[in-house]
DNA sequence: ATGGCTTATTGTATAAGA
């Protein structure tokens, strides 16, 4: 079972891409985030076509969560609960015996910016969140551009990222509390190469030099931790003409 | 190297992303 996160940035502008990757690659789940499209204009039609089944929680122009699958996606549920959000930021379902949750947690925009505050309270709400639903649901997969790197090995230049969102203190400390629910990163389970990153800034030439952070994650819990088989990045939709400037994040299961 | 890019919007400049 193959299990995929990719923030698309447009899913307007990148459905080309997304039919061509999930022909090539056939995830049995695809999370996407930052759709950026109303549930109107979501393209259930052409992704139904390429055989996935979808459920989406979309608005215009900012956010926008989907879960693409070949599979029957169960018990689907939106945002987070107790947690009163205009964003569209959460949305999970059982597929194939597992709670998959696919979230794109906020920005933060700046340390001084009430974004910031935002992000970490929304991390706690989802944190609680999902203390809960590992209750319920032992076997599950938090999956999503996280806006957070969690390490220094995460960022291409720790020094110049220093006091920046993605990178602080207690950003780092709140994925550290998504670890004590018993959540694993699924990617630093495996030896991985030195400079690995899901994201790049389209300026500066950022892909080509590689300046990147790996922020865009797939936690799995305990019980599902033992079927990890491999995880990796795929750099390929980064090189197409008008790419996100998220590529895409894939863990393996047996 | 604090943005040189890219997205969206009922636009022709602005906001936001990371």
């Amino acid at each position: 079972m193959k299990l995929a996160t990719w923030n698309v940035n447009s899913l307007n502008v990148r459905l080309p891409h997304v039919l061509e990757w999930i022909a090539a690659e056939k995830p049995d789940v695809l999370c996407l985030q930052e759709t950026k499209q109303e549930d109107a204009k979501f393209p259930y039609d052409a992704l139904k076509e390429a055989g996935y089944n979808a459920i989406h929680s979309g608005q215009k122009t900012y956010n926008g969560v989907a879960i693409l699958s070949p599979h029957d996606i169960e018990n689907p549920a939106f945002g987070i609960p107790e947690f009163a959000d205009e964003q569209k930021r959460v949305v999970s379902a059982d597929i194939n015996g597992i709670r998959i949750v696919c979230a794109y947690i906020p920005n933060g925009q700046s340390l001084e910016s009430e974004k910031y505050q935002y992000k970490l309270n929304w991390l706690q709400a989802l944190t609680n969140h999902l203390a809960a639903e590992l209750q319920q649901h032992p076997r599950l997969a938090l999956l999503g551009d996280y806006n957070i790197a969690p390490e220094d090995r995460d960022v291409h230049d720790p020094k110049a990222w220093e006091g920046q969102v993605l990178v602080s203190e207690p950003e780092r400390e709140a994925f550290r509390k998504l670890q004590a629910l018993g959540l694993h990163d699924s990617f630093r389970l495996f030896e991985q190469e030195e400079g690995s990153f899901s994201w790049w800034d389209y300026r500066m030439a950022g892909f080509r030099r590689n300046l990147g952070l790996r922020i865009d994650h797939i936690m799995v819990s305990d019980a599902l931790k033992d079927n990890c088989q491999r995880c990796w990045i795929d750099k390929g939709p980064r090189k197409l003409e008008r790419p996100s400037d998220h590529t895409p994040v894939i863990l393996e299961l047996s």
